[in-house]
DNA sequence: GTTCCTGCAAAACCTTTGCACCACG
DNA sequence: CGTGGTGCAAAGGTTTTGCAGGAAC
């Protein structure tokens, strides 16, 4: 039971099928063959939006009806790292391991995380005055910029205000 | 065969005692008990200097007589993280995974990491314009920030000369 | 005395590798 | 057709867990 191939559009890389070519460079670089699962791998994780963990994709993969098997995925993960199309950051939360994350490589706007360490919450933001200060210190210390990784881990409102809230509270009891 | 505790005087720390106060206060604030081995654990933590892995620390400690398993690590580097005397900074090289990687949380400087990308050389730095940057966007969102993660990925001036030399060779030859 | 902690061994995971078969180019 | 890719199963690592004995408070 097969299905048709998509063709791999890419929605976070500037829509123009970069993703797809740069895939293709790297293949066709280091003699690589465009089989059916590297384009299934390619079409799903150009879909998707954020984050994703490599059993994560797995499942995708295979509700889309693509039947790949983990290995590939691990295999052509790193592959894709090479080419450059996605990312891995990895990141734990509350301490303990999650394994490997990947996210794409946006085509032009990057973007950092805030990361709420009570509830885990995650928010993108960019912010072009600290990407600026980045490449400052990159070229202070000779270093040429590629890339970068930024998270800001803290409270949350919510959180705060549910904290704020219990302390209050504990304040009026206990002191 | 057992040895004397030593108190944990962390250099990481002002110096003050810090790490101890800080362990000390987790411990009683959810019922913990100071054992024999979790001294060892904050002495040898407190003198590390750079980064650590779990099996690593634990090479450490018997290599000072501290018989501790590695069971036991793992149970209280979690731990010390919650106490805010370690920070886990979860790294890859290369795109594979590497396992778990600590630090200590400094008590005043903070660093972050400059790495290449060539030959994973890692330099730290500070840069406080950068830090109060990103307290202005954990304002912007309304989180109360306790803590980031910086890593600027590029190429070191080794590298970078080394490839530019490559590059010319090869345009000679090949152009 | 209670709890909590430790060490051991085993389990649970995630990731990589070896090998036979298959398919891209 | 030849080489590189896939899937499976098994190996390799790291991290977690169950349990009995021991230690802190």
């Amino acid at each position: 039971m097969q299905q048709e191939f998509l063709k791999a559009s890419c929605a976070a890389c500037s829509s123009e099928g970069l993703c797809e070519k740069k895939f293709h460079d790297l293949l066709r670089s280091s003699g690589g063959r465009l089989t059916k699962e590297r384009k299934s791998l390619l079409t799903i994780v150009c879909d998707i939006k954020g984050h994703f963990q490599p059993q994560n994709l797995l499942a995708m993969l295979r509700r889309r009806g693509y039947p790949v098997s983990l290995t590939t995925v691990y295999r052509n993960l790193s592959l894709l790292v090479r080419a450059g199309i996605i990312r891995r950051t990895d990141v734990q939360e509350g301490g303990s391991h999650v394994g490997a994350r990947y996210e794409h490589v946006w085509g032009r706007a990057h973007h950092d995380h805030l990361v709420c360490s009570r509830c885990g919450r995650r928010v993108e933001f960019s912010y072009s005055a600290i990407d600026a200060l980045q490449e400052v210190v990159a070229a202070q210390h000779g270093f040429s910029l590629e890339r970068h990784t930024l998270e800001l881990v803290g409270v949350c409102p919510d959180c705060r205000t549910a904290e704020s809230g219990r302390r209050a509270a504990a304040g009026r009891t206990a002191r």
